[in-house]
DNA sequence: AAGGTTTTGTCAAAAATTTATCAATACATT
DNA sequence: AATGTATTGATAAATTTTTGACAAAACCTT
C-alpha cells in the first residue's frame, strides 16, 4: 500500500470519478464517506472502492468511513489537479476551439498554453484565452514555456505527423481526439480519448440488444 | 466462437481501433493483414489480436494473414457502422456545437437528428445541419423519430437530469461528455468519454514519471 | 464501561484478460 | 510433388482484476 507503488491502470482510471464524487460530497457538507455509498454513487462494489484506496496514503475509520476532505486531497495530489500544467492544442477546428473556450481546464489545473494549426487564414483568430499561432511556431512555443501535455485535435490524416511534432518538442504526455491509433517512443504516454470509437461501442450495445432473446 | 456469443468488453473496445486500421489497409490496396502486422500498428500481441478476432465470423488463411475487406465488413457489421444510427445531442454550448458541426459523424453510421438546450437565447439558431430546439421538445421529436443514441454535452451539475429525460424519451444508449458519473436503468447503456478524466489520467502519468528512480 | 453494530483493511478466492506455445495448415519454392 | 516456412486457431499458462469473507477497529447506546 502507500503511494510510492505502481497502481493498477483500472484504478487510474477511476480515481478522476471519486474525485469528483468526493469533491461534491465535500461541497455538500459531508463530511464522511463509506466505501458502500461511494460503490452505490459510481456503480461499483464497496470491496472494489476499498481496495483502490488501499493504494493511497489514506485510512478510512470503521463505523464513519472516509474522510471527503482528506480524500479529497489525496486525489487532487494523485491526479496532479493541484499543480497547473500547460497545455496545447494542436487542431483549431470545431473540437480545438471548443476545448480552448471550454472554462473547466484551468479550475482543473490545466492551462492552455497554445492551439495550434496549420491552416494560415486562422492564425491570430482568438480562441477562449488562446490566439492561434501556426503549426510551425510549436518548437519555438516549447522553447519559452514547457509544455506538459499536447491535444491532438486534428484530422486522423494528420494525427500521426502532429503526434511526431509533439515528440519532438520534448512533449511527454499526448491527449488523442483522432480517430487514429498514434506511435510515440515508449518514454512518451497517450491516452485516447474518442467520440466516435465511444460511439461505435454504443452501437454496439444497441445490435446485442435488438438481437437479444429476453 | 461465432458472433452469436458475449463478447468480451475489452476486445469492444479495441474493435474501433481495428476498423480504423483495417480500413485503411484496404484503402491503400492493402489486401490481406497478419495479425502480427495489426499488432504492431496498433499496439498489442498478435496473440490478442487472435484472440479478439475468434469471436468473429471470420477465418484467417495460414501464411497470409486475414482479408482486409472481409475483415473490414465483419467489424462494420458488428459495430453497426452499415446501419444509420440516429442521434441526438442535450447541450449546445462549444462541445454540443463542435459535435453537431462534425462533418465525420454521418459517415460513420450516425446522423445528428437533434440538439436541445435549455437556453431560449440559442434556440432556432443552426449549427451544422441542426437547429437548436427547446429542452422541453425532447419527448415531442422522440415520438417523431426513433432516438438510438443521446449525447450528454451539458455541465455536469445538468448532467443526471439530463440523463432522466433522455431514458423517459426512451433512449437505451448515451454516451456521457459531462465530469459526473450518471445514474439510469439497467437496461440503458452509458459510455464515458470524459476528455477532463483523460487529462487527469495524463497527469497522473507524468507526476509518475518526475518521480521515478531512472 | 460494557456490549452491540457498522465499516474498515487485508487476505484469499474467483473471475476475467492477456500472453505463450505449438500442432495443423496452406502457401511458396524448387 | 516434395520440402520448407510463415501464420493461423486452439489450448493452456500466466497475469491481472474483481469480488468475497472476516477479524480488528472504532463508534454509539445504554
Amino acid at each position: 500500500m502507500h503511494s510510492s507503488e505502481q497502481i493498477p491502470h483500472p484504478v487510474i482510471r477511476r480515481l478522476p470519478k471519486y474525485l469528483v464524487h468526493v469533491q461534491e460530497l465535500r461541497e455538500e457538507g459531508v463530511e464522511w464517506a463509506s466505501s458502500q455509498e461511494i460503490a452505490d454513487a459510481l456503480g461499483l462494489t464497496s470491496s472494489t472502492v476499498r481496495q483502490d484506496l488501499s493504494h493511497m496514503d489514506l485510512r478510512g475509520i470503521s463505523k464513519k468511513g472516509y474522510e471527503t476532505s482528506q480524500l479529497e486531497a489525496v486525489l487532487r495530489q494523485i491526479l496532479g489537479a493541484d499543480i497547473m500544467h500547460h497545455v496545447v492544442i494542436i487542431g483549431a477546428g470545431h473540437l480545438g476551439r471548443a476545448l480552448a473556450e471550454h472554462g473547466a481546464f484551468a479550475r482543473r489545473g490545466f492551462e492552455i498554453c497554445g492551439l495550434f494549426d496549420r491552416d494560415e487564414d486562422l492564425i491570430g483568430k482568438s480562441f477562449g484565452n488562446a490566439e492561434v499561432m501556426s503549426i510551425h511556431e510549436l518548437a519555438e512555443q516549447a522553447g519559452k514555456v514547457k509544455i506538459d501535455i499536447g491535444i491532438i485535435a486534428v484530422p486522423s490524416s494528420a494525427a500521426q505527423n502532429v503526434a511526431e511534432m509533439l515528440v519532438e518538442a520534448g512533449v511527454k504526455a499526448i491527449l488523442n481526439l483522432a480517430y487514429k491509433h498514434i506511435q510515440v517512443p515508449s518514454n512518451v504516454t497517450v491516452v485516447d480519448a474518442r467520440i466516435m470509437e465511444s460511439l461505435q461501442e454504443l452501437a454496439y450495445a444497441l445490435g446485442k440488444k435488438g438481437k437479444a432473446v429476453n
